[in-house]
RNA sequence: GGCGGGAUAGCUCAGGUGGUUAGAGCGUCGGAUUCAUAACCCGAAGGUCCCGAGUUCAACUCUCGGUCCCGCUACCA
C-alpha cells in the first residue's frame, strides 16, 4: 500500500446502446466514485476513469432495425449516459467513448504494437456469411431448428428452449437473423491471442499474489485457470469499429472486447493531454508507483482479471492492476434486470420522477449494494431506508441540532464551556469513527462503511436526546450552549464523513453551516465551526417519500411486466387436423358453480361443485393462481368436460375437466357462456 | 456434467484458527420523551446459523454427500 504514490481508478464502460439503470450504478458506478471521492477527500493523487464502450455487434443491429447509422446511435446514447452520470454526481475526471480519434489511434497502436511483436496467431476458419447483409454473423444472430429438441428458434449459441449450448454449424436450416436470408460458409482469417501461453504467470499473479481480492473474483479467476486458457480472437469482420491496423484486411476490425478496456488508457491520454498538470498519461499506466483499480460487475470479471491483463503484459510496458473489485449482480423487485425486457429503473426515468433525490438512489444502493451476493432492489426497500434512515436518523438529527441552535442562539455557533465526561466520551466514539471508516473504505466495504457514517448521525441523536438541551436552555445557557456547540461539531463531521457516499446532501449541509474547507483529516475533530460564526439558512436535509411514489413505480413495472409478456406472446402452432367426429366425442356442457373452495396443501388446485342439471358433481381444477378467492365464482356459469372418466386428485374424485382459455401472462381465465342457460346443456 | 460464489432473525446483510447467552440495521411490540419531518432515545420479543452424515470432549464454523439460487464452462445423447 505504501509503495504506491498515486490511483487510477476505472469504472466498466457502458454499452452505449441503451440508458444505464440502477444495477450498473449499484453495481459499478456508485462505489467508484465514493472511492474516488474519499482519496480525493484524503489530498491523494487520483484519477477516475469512465467512458462509452461504443463498438460490436449489437450496436451496428440496433442501428439498422432503427434505420440510422451506429455513429448516430452511439452519439445519442453516449449524450445519455454522460448526461446521467453527471446528475448522479459520478466524479469522473474524463467520461469519453472509444469512437474517439485518440482512441482509435491508441487501440491501433497496441494491436500494432501486438503483431509486431509476434504476439499473435493468425488461423483460418469458415463461417456464416451472409450474402444480402454481406457481412460475417456472430453466432446469436444466426437462428434455426435446435438439432435436440428440434424448437425452430434456437440461436448460434445456445438453445433457449431446451438450454443446450450449440454452435452455428450445428443448427438446422441456419437463418440469418439480419436479413432473415439462408448464410453460406465462408472462410475468414483472424487474429488470437494466445492466453494458453500466459497461464503460467497468471497463475503465479492471481492465484498467490493477489490472495486478497474478493471470493467471488479469486474463484471465478482460480476456475477459468484450472480449466485451462484458450487462444482467444481480436479481431471480427465486421464494419463497425477500429480497422486492424495491418494491410489486407479489408472489412475487419478490432473485437470490441479487445478494444474496449483499451479505452480506460485512450481516455487517460485524453484527459492529461488536456490538462498537463495531471502529468503524463504514461505516469498513470506505466509507473510501477501507480495503483490501478477496475471497479466492475461480475460479468466482466474473466476480461478485466485475464485478457486484459494478457494484453498488458504482451505488450510490455504497462502495469497491471492491483485490485478488481467486482460486484455481483443487482435484481429488482425479485426478478433479473433486463434491458431487452425493459426490467430495469432507468436512471433518466427515475430523475424525473424523483427529482433531487440522487443521493437516495445512491444511498439505497450503497446499503443494499450486491458485494458479496446478488440482492434485490425493491421500491419498499427504498422507501424504507429513505424514510426511516435518511430522514428519521440523518435528516432529523441535523434538523434538531439546528433548530435549537436558531431557537436558544439566534443561528450563531455558541460557545464550548467545560466538558462533562459524558461529553469527552461522545467525542472520542465519533473520532473512533474515521479510523472505522477509512479501514473499511481501503477494503472496498462500502456498504458497511456508509453503516458507519450513519452510526456519527446516530450518536448525535442519542447525545441530543441524553443531554436534552431543551430543558437544560430554562436555567442554564452556558450549558446549553455547549451541548449544541459539540451537535453543531458533529454536524460538521457528519458533511464530512457522507461526502463520498452522498455528495449533494453533503454540499447542503456544509451550506447550512456555512463550512467552506473541509477534508478527510479534519473528521474526528471538533473545531469545525468557529465560536460565534453564523449558521446559513436551515431546511430539511431529506423529505420523505410518501407510500403513493413508491406505488407508482411499482404501477410502472407491473405494467411493464404486463406488456413484456404480451409483447412475447405468439400463438402456438395448429395442431395435427382433426375432424367433427373427433370433436362430437367429446361432451362439453354448462354448469353453474355451488361451491368453490381451495383444495387444501395444494398450490394450484380448486374444488368447483357443479349443478349439471343430472344431480351435480365435483370438478378439480388447477387454477387456483389466477383465482385467489374462489368463494367469488360461485354463481357463474362454466363450461366443463363431462364424459371423462373420474381422476382421485388429493383424494378427491374430479369428474371432468372445467374449460378455461390460457392467457399469455400464463393465466386462466374460465369460459363461460355470455348468457344465462340451462344447467346441463352441451357445448358444441 | 465440471467449476466458482451464495444459503444465518419477518426483511437486507455481518460473522467466526471449532469452545460459555450467534450479531447489526430496518420492521414488530413495550417504555420514556417532546428540540425534531409521530421523528429521536431506552428496552424486549424473534434464529434446529439450508438438509443429512462424519471427524471431535465440543460444529453454525472443519470433511463428505444432498437440495435450492446466481454465474462461468463442457459434453454425452
Amino acid at each position: 500500500m505504501t509503495k504506491f504514490k498515486r490511483t487510477l481508478i476505472t469504472s466498466a464502460l457502458p454499452y452505449a446502446n441503451g440508458p444505464v439503470h440502477i444495477g450498473h450504478l449499484a453495481g459499478v458506478y456508485v462505489p467508484a466514485d465514493i472511492y474516488a471521492r474519499y482519496l480525493r477527500l484524503k489530498g491523494e493523487d487520483v484519477l477516475f476513469i469512465g467512458g462509452s464502450d461504443e463498438h460490436g455487434v449489437p450496436i451496428t443491429i440496433r442501428a439498422k432495425k432503427e434505420g440510422t447509422t451506429p455513429q448516430a446511435v452511439v452519439d445519442y446514447y453516449h449524450k445519455l449516459i454522460k448526461k446521467s452520470f453527471e446528475e448522479f454526481g459520478i466524479s469522473f475526471d474524463v467520461y469519453s467513448r472509444t469512437s474517439s480519434k485518440t482512441h482509435h489511434d491508441m487501440a491501433s497502436n497496441f494491436f500494432k504494437t501486438l503483431y509486431d511483436k509476434g504476439e499473435f496467431i493468425e488461423q483460418t476458419s469458415e463461417q456464416y456469411y451472409d450474402e444480402e447483409a454481406c457481412q460475417f454473423l456472430a453466432d446469436r444472430y444466426i437462428t434455426g431448428e435446435c438439432p435436440h429438441c428440434h424448437n425452430e428458434n434456437a440461436y448460434g449459441d445456445q438453445c433457449e428452449k431446451c438450454g443446450t449450448s450449440l454452435s452455428p454449424m450445428e443448427l438446422i436450416n441456419p437463418k440469418s437473423a439480419i436479413s432473415g436470408s439462408k448464410p453460406v460458409l465462408r472462410e475468414t482469417k483472424h487474429w488470437y491471442l494466445p492466453l494458453d501461453k500466459h497461464e503460467a504467470w497468471l497463475r503465479q499473479w492471481i492465484l498467490e499474489e493477489h490472495k486478497e481480492w474478493r471470493p467471488n473474483v479469486y474463484g471465478q479467476c482460480k476456475s477459468w485457470l484450472d480449466l485451462g486458457l484458450l487462444p482467444r480472437a481480436v479481431s471480427r469482420d465486421l464494419d463497425w469499429g477500429i480497422p486492424l491496423p495491418i494491410p489486407n484486411t479489408e472489412g475487419k476490425v478490432l473485437y470490441v472486447w479487445f478494444d474496449a478496456p483499451i479505452g480506460y488508457i485512450s481516455n487517460t491520454k485524453e484527459l492529461c493531454d488536456a490538462n498537463p498538470e495531471l502529468g503524463k498519461w504514461e505516469t498513470w499506466w506505466k509507473d510501477d508507483s501507480t495503483r490501478i483499480v477496475h471497479f466492475i460487475g461480475k460479468d466482466n470479471i474473466v476480461f478485466h482479471c485475464i485478457v486484459f491483463p494478457a494484453m498488458l503484459k504482451a505488450e510490455g510496458s504497462f502495469v497491471l492492476p492491483d485490485n478488481v473489485p467486482s460486484n455481483e449482480f443487482l435484481n429488482l423487485e425479485g426478478d433479473k434486470i433486463s434491458t431487452s425486457r425493459n426490467w430495469a429503473v432507468w436512471l433518466n426515468e427515475y430523475l424525473v420522477d424523483f427529482p433531487g433525490k440522487q443521493d437516495v438512489l445512491r444511498y439505497v444502493l450503497t446499503a443494499n449494494a450486491p458485494e458479496t451476493k446478488d440482492n434485490d432492489f425493491t421500491w419498499k426497500d427504498f422507501q424504507m431506508r429513505n424514510n426511516s434512515e435518511l430522514v428519521a436518523i440523518y435528516g432529523n438529527f441535523i434538523n434538531r441540532a439546528l433548530v435549537l441552535v436558531q431557537k436558544y442562539f439566534d443561528g450563531i455557533v455558541p460557545a464550548l464551556d467545560e466538558l462533562t465526561d459524558y461529553d469527552r466520551a461522545t467525542l472520542k466514539e465519533f473520532g473512533d469513527v474515521k479510523t472505522q471508516l477509512e479501514q473499511l473504505l481501503d477494503n472496498f466495504k462500502f456498504r458497511d462503511a456508509q453503516k458507519e457514517a450513519m452510526n456519527l448521525a446516530r450518536i448525535g441523536n442519542k447525545y441530543l436526546a441524553d443531554t436534552e438541551a431543551w430543558k437544560v436552555a430554562k436555567t442554564d445557557m452556558v450549558r446549553t450552549g455547549t451541548i449544541l456547540h459539540i451537535g453543531l461539531q458533529i454536524a460538521a463531521n457528519l458533511a464530512i464523513a457522507f461526502e463520498p457516499f452522498l455528495p449533494f446532501s453533503s454540499a447542503k449541509l456544509r451550506s447550512m453551516l456555512n463550512l467552506e474547507t473541509f477534508s478527510w483529516n479534519d473528521l474526528g475533530r471538533f473545531d469545525l465551526l468557529k465560536v460565534g460564526a453564523k449558521l446559513g439558512k436551515v431546511e430539511l436535509l431529506f423529505e420523505k417519500i410518501e407510500d403513493a411514489d413508491v406505488e407508482a413505480q411499482r404501477q410502472k413495472l407491473l405494467a411493464t411486466k404486463k406488456t413484456n409478456e404480451l409483447d412475447v406472446f405468439k400463438p402456438t402452432a395448429i395442431k395435427a387436423a382433426t375432424t367433427i367426429e373427433d370433436f362430437d366425442k367429446m361432451d362439453i356442457r354448462v354448469a353453474t358453480v355451488l361451491e368453490c373452495t381451495k383444495v387444501p396443501k395444494t398450490d394450484k388446485l380448486l374444488q368447483f361443485k357443479l349443478d349439471d342439471g343430472m344431480g351435480g358433481r365435483t370438478i378439480l381444477s388447477g387454477i387456483a393462481q389466477s383465482y385467489p378467492e374462489p368463494e367469488k365464482l360461485v354463481g357463474m356459469q362454466v363450461c366443463f368436460i363431462a364424459n371423462f372418466p373420474a381422476r382421485k386428485l388429493k383424494g378427491i374424485d374430479s369428474e371432468g375437466m372445467i374449460l378455461s382459455a390460457v392467457d399469455a401472462d400464463g393465466n386462466f381465465v374460465l369460459v363461460s357462456p355470455n348468457k344465462t342457460v340451462k344447467n346441463g346443456v352441451s357445448v358444441g
